[in-house]
RNA sequence: GCCGAGAUGGCGGAACUGGCAUACGCGUCGGUCUCAAAAACCGAUGAUCGCAAGGUCAUGUGGGUUCAAUUCCCACUCUCGGCACCA
């Protein structure tokens, strides 16, 4: 082992006692100053934390020191998002109780975080698989409930029929199980959904008021939710009295439409092939369509195919008969399961066509190219175009058509406006043990009953046989699922399935406010107050599902009247992950690397400081372990440089030109950290620059430029404090100043002290860099360019050539045209 | 496949609003110290041609705009994240 460069074990131990006994991050609730709610993605209690996790949360207590030296009342809370698959899943394998294995990696993470340096408000600490927490999750399921926002219908679920279990997509690879490599099957199942679509419109529309998000982010949900706008058609059903609507973006192509497409699951299906020659074959394709299961939509040798139904509809405009097929590439959740396929306009469809000799029907005529796109063709013409073969809209452009035939449409009754998105509602049952249990009863009398407030929680058994037996874990224990019906008191049985983790975690961060409260999930006049939170910090891995969820719960309790704002984040930064020979960090990887050794080796100072330099934040950065010493040189550096510095005095001549190039550089640095970390948190750039100044301190002290010296060190360990707590808290003493640091202010620069007086311009000639010249700091274009031309290495270059241009860009440099 | 992001030395990365490409750190090489080594400290370090002065080439690939492009535009390749039951 070698010799230290500093004593950061005594100096962290020190100093994280030193803090909590102070309360540093204790929230005052009586404090007047400005609050700032500082929130980080809390985790799932998976066993022990890697380095890459350690991102999250470094950045997040940076980003708390720096708000409380900035004055504010900082709200800094932990807690654990502690349902989940992979505690049954361990549990199954013959493993721990979940709850106690949760617990037992609750503790072991909580004391990493510690070492880490990293500080929160544990007084307001939430784990959402406690009863204490999971009651009002039970709680706002009931709101949703009562509200309609939560329904039950039957979706389909990857089923095992080996293992005779549900599995989840992670189980499921290349559309077998994991486990016994058995085909997995979509099985039908009555489950609980979530009524998210109903405020797709609001979601979508309140993206825009999220300034402070990343535009990546809102992209990503906005796609997902995912609005289109367009017309239902209803297509008349030849010899039946039914029309089967349909839904397109693509009005204008209506009377190109050659065919139908419905999906496997359309509930017209059955009695459009009953008894129909084809029925067995019909069947058959539908079962292989379906057995392909939604899992391999995603795989690239999912073949489009299709099968005739016999049947043919009638194209309401111009009264075309057309046959209706059912393909896999269609699905019932998006649009109404039906598509007018139109394949002299739409490249899938066209291939479809091709494939089953299938009609093509121009409607849309290049103006460049008149009657070129023209059956013969080999690609769909999908640009616009003239109208042609349409009836009273020809030669009209397409795009005016568009809106003339829908409302003529709606006036003849054969069509509407309709807007549609691929945004589906939210399934939130679970066929799982480890879970909070979904409050409802049913009754032979009185149907789905909802447990009465004031019975909740209702509590999840411990005893339980995890291994799989066909249906949901908790159907087996017998206390458990007889009940009496809350209304009649007659013998009934609970629901036996959980909620999905993520409604656990769609309200975690009001819960922060008043965790303890025995009577209300929240205190609506806490909430209101410190709410929206203004900065969230997760994994970009998160920009959909989680954050959308949370977005969703918030306008549902702002809607009941629960709470007074309707966007639960006002910022977000998504951080990159840490990658590790290429990969993900990951435990099922086997490249995770753990902190603990690091923290022994070097100091968690060094951990975090290397952590934040590795690169800009928000971008997945690649961990280097010899790397990790750089950041430890630079802490023994700056160590050996405050001593040194600590007895230097000001001399009585007042400062020379090596003292201002060291001042100057100091306030410049003050500058720049300051606006890295406002603007997109860019601590790496904020640590080269502090890397910087220090080497300049050096470089002074070396030549006895000492009189900003002290002040100069002073100013770097304010500056690093954030970063690296615990050194710059113990050479904040060090240099004579009462602790804490973080009860220090921030630092200021000015900014005449950190202006340059004189510039080293480059001149160029012809683009390419051939001298440099030294102006005034005030000097005029004219001055610079007479400066420039003057140069004797430039004239060497322009020699007899003529100078057709010079450009001078203030500040900047000097581009000579010749 | 769809949606989103990215690609700069041997490596992580820097570059404000189109203006000196490679800051800062790692590694490597050379030196100081040492009996020796480690640590620490000092110096060099994009590639290539050249004794040198200096030249040429370089920001994933191919084009374009511009006095000037890592930055803007078009086309492409590869890598990563998400795709609704991992969280």
């Amino acid at each position: 082992m070698k010799e230290k460069l500093y004593p950061f074990e005594d100096i962290e131990k020190k100093w994280q006692a030193y803090w909590l006994g102070t309360g540093l991050f204790h929230m005052d609730p009586k404090s007047r100053r400005d609050k700032y709610y500082c929130l980080v993605m809390f985790p799932y209690p998976s066993g022990k934390l890697h380095v890459g996790h350690g991102r999250n949360y470094i950045i997040g207590d940076a980003i708390a020191r720096y708000k409380i030296m900035k004055g504010y009342n900082v709200l800094a809370p932990m807690g654990w998002d502690a349902f989940g698959l992979p505690a049954e899943n361990a549990a199954i394998k013959g493993g721990l109780h979940p709850k106690e294995s949760t617990l037992n990696n609750i503790t072991a993470m909580k004391s990493q975080l510690s070492r880490w340096g990293v500080g929160y408000d544990w007084t307001r600490e939430v784990t959402s698989c406690l009863p204490d927490y999971y009651k009002w999750t039970q709680w706002i399921f009931l709101k949703l409930f009562k509200k309609g926002l939560a329904y039950r219908k039957k979706a389909a679920v990857n089923w095992c029929p080996s293992c005779n279990t549900v599995l989840a997509n992670e189980q499921v690879v290349n559309n077998l199980c994991e486990r016994c490599d058995s085909r997995v099957v979509d099985k039908d199942l009555e489950q609980w959904f979530f009524k998210i679509t109903d405020y797709a419109q609001q979601i979508l529309d309140d993206l825009t008021g999220l300034k402070s998000w990343p535009e990546r982010v809102k992209t990503m949900q906005a796609n997902w939710i995912g609005k289109s706008e367009g017309v239902d058609i209803d297509f008349p059903v030849e010899g039946e009295d039914f029309n089967i609507t349909c839904f397109t973006t693509r009005v204008d192509t209506i009377f190109g439409a050659t065919y139908m497409v419905i999906a496997p699951e359309h509930p017209d299906v059955p009695r459009l092939i009953k008894n129909s020659a084809g029925e067995q074959d019909i069947l058959k394709f539908i079962n292989s369509a379906k057995a392909q299961s939604r899992m391999s939509r995603f795989s690239d040798e999912s073949e489009k195919k299709g099968i005739f139904t016999g049947r043919y509809v009638i194209n309401p405009v111009n009264k075309n008969r057309i046959p209706l097929w059912i393909a896999n590439y269609v699905f019932m959740e998006y649009g109404t399961g039906a598509v007018m396929a139109v394949p002299a306009h739409d490249q899938r469809d066209f291939d479809f066509a091709k494939k089953y000799h299938l009609d093509v029907r121009v409607v849309i005529d290049d103006p460049r190219a008149p009657s070129a796109a023209q059956p013969g063709m080999n690609v769909a013409y999908i640009e616009d175009g003239v109208m042609i073969n349409s009836g009273q809209f020809n030669t009209l452009p397409n795009k005016s058509a568009a809106g003339k035939i829908a409302g003529w449409m709606e006036v003849e009754g054969i069509g509407r406006r309709s807007v549609h998105f691929k945004l589906r509602d939210w399934l939130i049952s679970r066929q799982r043990y480890w879970g909070a249990p979904i409050p409802i009863v049913y009754c032979d009398k009185c149907g789905v009953v909802a447990v009465p407030e004031e019975d909740l929680p209702v509590l999840l058994p411990d005893k339980v046989d995890f291994k799989p037996h066909g249906k949901s874990p908790l159907s087996g224990v017998e206390d458990f699922v007889n009940t009496k019906c809350p209304k009649c008191g007659k013998k009934a049985l609970r629901e036996t399935d959980t909620m999905d983790t993520f409604v656990d975690s769609s309200w975690y961060f009001l819960r922060y406010l008043s965790p303890k409260n025995g009577d209300s999930a929240f205190d609506k006049d806490i909430v209101d107050k410190w709410l929206p939170v203004d900065q969230y910090i997760g994994g970009v891995e998160h920009a959909i599902l989680h954050l959308l969820y949370s977005r969703f719960i918030t306008k549902v309790l702002a809607d009941l009247g629960f709470v007074g704002f309707k966007e639960p984040f006002r910022a977000l930064f998504t951080q990159g992950m840490i990658i590790k020979d290429g990969a993900k960090m990951s435990k099922s990887k086997g490249n995770v690397v753990s902190p603990d050794e690091l923290i022994i080796k070097y100091g968690a100072d060094t951990v975090r400081l290397y952590t934040l330099f590795i690169g800009p934040p928000e971008k997945d950065a690649e961990w280097n372990d010899r790397a990790v010493e750089g950041a430890y040189r630079f802490l023994g550096r700056l160590w050996k440089l405050t001593s040194r510095v600590n007895d230097t005095e000001r001399g009585k001549n007042g400062p020379g030109p090596g003292d201002r190039i060291l001042e100057r550089k100091m306030h410049q640095t003050i500058k720049k950290v300051t606006r890295d970390i406002e603007v997109d948190f860019k601590f790496n750039t904020a640590i080269s620059a502090v890397m910087e100044l220090v080497n300049r301190v050096y470089t002074a002290v070396e030549n006895g430029d000492t009189y900003y010296a002290k002040e100069a060190v002073t100013n770097t360990v304010l500056l690093l404090s954030p970063f690296v707590p615990h050194v710059a808290e113990e050479l904040w003493q060090r240099l004579g100043n009462r602790p804490s640091i973080f009860s220090q202010p921030w630092p200021v620069y000015s900014e005449s002290k950190a202006r340059e007086e004189s510039l080293v311009l480059p001149v160029m000639v012809n683009g390419k860099l051939r001298a440099k010249i030294e102006v005034d700091d005030t000097a005029s274009e004219e001055q610079v360019k007479a400066a420039a031309l003057a140069d004797s290495k430039v004239n060497g270059y322009i020699k007899s050539a003529c100078v057709k241009k010079v450009i001078v860009v203030a500040k900047k440099l000097v581009n000579i045209v010749i």
